[in-house]
DNA sequence: CAGTGAGCGAGCTTCCGCTTGACTT
């Protein structure tokens, strides 16, 4: 039997190439990567060559043995994944892995999926570059031995669980980085002076012209002296420039690009960015939306050329083909774009159509004329010889904005812009209205976003367009970063008038600096940052992948082998591991004292504990046992003062005595509760448990043994382990540690033992919650 | 979401890049 096998990375690619091969080929995918390192084990064998130990993961056995029948049954096994370091690798594992023969396997690449590119492919195969998946092995144990060394150390001087590596290490610097730069820095003031004059518009109506002074005064007294000596000034049009401009479209979408438009156009996460991209591609209506290129294929700017030449006219159109020019990118795929450009919109779900629509857009755009304006510059000098300045700008053909114009992160710093001037001349003698001095402030320099994260990530080459999102969620999951709302600070802004001859002055108060949905370090992620910083600054440093990528790159070209390269770095690396290490110190990693207690002369102290930051009266050596508190929400380990520490101590406490056993209060990890010997109940929200009174608190304790009392409906002596419970959302059946629903329709009273266990049958045995759902309800409590 | 309220004593955790499922809640 004369059968093609075409092996491609992903099924849906699968699915498109196999319509245009026809039934000569069977083209299946391979689902990414095959084999990797072992999971668990370090799976490298430093002394001999770096020698890999590689693994079939439990889940791909299936694939792999399906791949092996169907290789065995074809006549040529042509390795078709993508055209980059990964992708060879691929292919090579593939080869390796299939046992496949030289004889008849054939790899070859096309980075667009068009009928033309994929048999002019078969055309030209060629061989598995060795060079290339050594490059790919470099950088995959390189990775595995900064992640697995430095990882342990994190766990024996922080905190276990923790994690460091390549990438995610440098996203948490980044934002580090940016908070202290926030903190050092100074805002300043100085005032913005607008002058209003009256002027005839175009139709002899009189307009106003706001024109802004070219210096900016630095105090109050020197704005002051400004408007005072404009009271009796003349005011003299000395200049008018008329420009035109032009302005062009931004390139198609990467997915970097993608995740900043639809979370600043659309407010998606890059998470879901990339959950609904991934539909779309699934539904074969954009192309592959993990992609670092912006290249379109050249039938794509055809039919870009022909619907806009169809939808808005010839002069519209404009084809342009961008050039990456983004660090380390490798480019095996097409720009993200529709794949029928004909379709403006498609069917879907509400976020899809939306996606849908940017990615139509920007493609579009991409490919029209540029906008063109008009740009007029008005220069006014006053009799003292002060300048002030009004532009203006009239769109005169509008290009590409007329479908797509890219938006910005920082809006607030974008001046506000007028339109059209009213008619203006040279020498022309202008009144003023009035002239304003409002007081200004600069502001910090915004914290990231995650989308401006992965921007700033891309920058440096860190990470590729397939690991930004989990980037962003490894970070937050590891607990290093929050994302949160930064509330703005409230400023006192003077604002003062001259009119009609008079200086007024007010005072306007204003929130500024509010951040929505910004990154920010926690107590952990400032603590191993610091930490890392010290003792491997080289790994954390920005420029670091950018120079291991150049040695990879040397790898692929076949200037350098790659166990030299490793060679090389382990043998830095590794010593400083072991130095680390073994330095012992008197405090822990980030430990802060505070001070010492008033009351006992303890030494109270911060520090990051087996279960997060936390604050400690007394040491370990003292004969008493030290006591701990949670750090209290909102604070953090670097700013907490002594008086906040030790008010987290003011609990339990005691209120009194109820039925002879003592009433009390705290803060467990639930929130504040009461409790009375072995009952807990917890407090309402409106409830603080620092001013909660003994009678409140009794009538908490009742309120919970009423409820405890009416929680068990009913239990069978036939089997103890059964029972019929009341719980926060009704009657529901425990059993053997499950919960299992009362279905609609039945009367709990009146269930029976058989009733019950045909229930439990019909929901199924229950696993029991396993560690990750723990983990992911305890974080949905905390925030 | 069906209860709970600790404090590093044992075992485990961890990297980055390719790619999609099959599970509930």
């Amino acid at each position: 039997m004369q059968k093609n096998l075409v092996i491609v990375e992903s099924p849906a690619k699968a699915k498109t190439i196999g319509k245009f091969l026809g039934d000569d080929y069977e083209v299946l995918s391979s689902y990414g990567h095959i084999r990797d390192l072992k999971k668990k084990e370090f799976s490298i064998d430093v002394k001999n060559d770096f020698a890999p130990k590689y693994e079939i993961p439990a889940e791909k056995k299936e694939l792999v043995s399906k791949l092996k029948t169907e290789a065995g049954k074809a006549s040529t096994v042509w390795l078709a994944s993508d055209e980059d370091r990964e992708g060879e690798a691929i292919s090579w594992h593939l080869y390796e892995v299939l046992k496949l023969k030289p004889e008849n396997t054939k790899r070859i690449v096309f980075h667009e999926i068009t009928k033309t590119a994929i048999l002019n492919a078969i055309q030209h195969p060629r061989k598995i570059d060795t060079n290339l998946v050594d490059a790919q092995q470099a950088r995959r144990i390189l990775d595995r031995i900064v992640g697995f060394e430095l990882s342990p150390i994190l766990w024996r001087k922080v905190k276990p669980a923790l994690s460091a590596g390549r990438v995610q290490s440098v996203a948490v610097r980044l934002v580090v980085d940016k908070e202290r730069e926030i903190q050092a820095f100074k805002s300043e003031s100085s005032y913005r002076v607008l002058a209003t004059f009256i002027v005839p518009g175009e139709n002899g109506k009189l307009v106003e012209l706001k024109a802004e002074l070219a210096r900016r005064p630095k105090t109050k007294a020197e704005a002051e002296a400004f408007l005072e000596s404009c009271k009796g000034a003349t005011f003299t049009i000395a200049d008018k420039v008329v420009k035109p401009v032009k302005r062009s479209p931004a390139p198609p979408f990467t997915t970097s690009t993608l995740q900043q438009e639809a979370a600043r156009k659309l407010g998606f996460t890059v998470n879901r960015t990339m959950m609904v991209a991934q539909n779309l591609y699934e539904s074969g209506l954009i192309t592959y939306m993990r992609t670092d290129s912006v290249d379109l294929s050249s039938l794509a700017l055809a039919t870009c050329k022909r619907v806009i030449g169809e939808q808005m006219g010839e002069q519209y159109s404009h084809s342009r083909q961008f050039t990456t020019k983004t660090l380390g990118a490798q480019e095996a795929h097409e720009a993200i774009r529709p794949t029928n450009i004909g379709d403006a919109s498609v069917s879907g779900s509400a976020q899809e159509k939306r996606l849908y629509d940017l990615i139509w857009k920007r493609t579009i755009a991409s490919q029209m004329a540029d906008a063109e304006l008009e740009k007029t510059t008005v220069t006014i000098m006053s009799s003292h010889g002060d300048k002030f300045t009004v532009t203006g700008e009239v769109i005169t053909f509008d290009g590409f904005i007329r479908v797509y114009r890219e938006s910005y992160d920082d809006d607030n710093t974008q001046e506000e812009e007028s339109g059209l001037l009213p008619p203006l001349e040279k020498n022309q003698i202008l009144s003023h209205q009035n002239i304003t001095a409002t007081e200004r402030f600069t502001q910090h320099p915004p914290r990231y976003t995650e989308a401006s994260l992965v921007r700033k990530l891309e920058e440096l080459g860190i990470g590729r367009p397939s690991t930004y999102a989990p980037i962003i969620s490894t970070i937050q999951q590891r607990g290093y970063v929050d994302k949160d709302n930064k509330e703005g600070e409230k400023r006192e802004a003077t604002v003062l008038k001259l009119e009609k001859g008079e200086i007024t002055g007010k005072v306007n108060t204003e929130m500024v600096g509010a951040e929505k949905s910004k990154l920010i370090p926690t107590d952990i992620g400032l603590v191993v940052n610091d930490f890392l910083n010290q003792y491997f600054p080289d790994i954390l440093d920005y420029h670091f992948t950018a120079h291991v990528e150049k040695e990879f790159d040397e790898v692929a070209e076949g200037q350098k082998k790659w166990t030299e390269i490793l060679k090389k770095f382990y043998g830095t690396f590794h010593p400083s591991v072991e130095a680390t290490l073994a330095i012992k110190t008197e405090h822990k990693v980030g430990e802060r004292i505070l001070g010492n207690e008033p009351a006992t002369g303890k030494v109270v102290s911060v520090k990051i504990g087996r279960f997060g930051p936390m604050i400690q009266v007394g040491s370990a050596n003292d004969e008493e046992k030290p006591r701990f508190a949670q750090m209290p929400k909102g604070i953090s380990m670097e700013a907490i003062t002594m008086e906040e520490a030790l008010e987290m101590f003011k609990l339990p406490r005691t209120l009194g005595e109820y039925e002879d056993k003592p009433v009390s209060v705290n803060i467990g990890r639930f929130g504040p509760y009461v409790r009375h010997g072995s009952l807990y109940a917890s407090m309402p929200k409106e409830k603080d448990p620092m001013t909660i009174t003994f009678d409140e608190s009794v009538e908490l304790i009742l309120a919970k043994r009423e409820a405890e009392a009416k929680r068990h409906i009913k239990s069978f002596d036939e089997d103890p382990d059964l029972a019929i419970l009341n719980g926060r959302f009704g009657p529901y059946i425990s059993y053997k540690g499950s919960n299992y629903k009362i279905p609609k329709g039945t009367v709990p009273e009146e269930l029976d033992l058989a009733g019950c266990q045909k229930i439990i049958a019909e929901q199924g045995e229950k696993k029991k919650a396993s560690p990750r759902r723990k983990a992911t309800a305890k974080s949905a409590k905390k925030s």
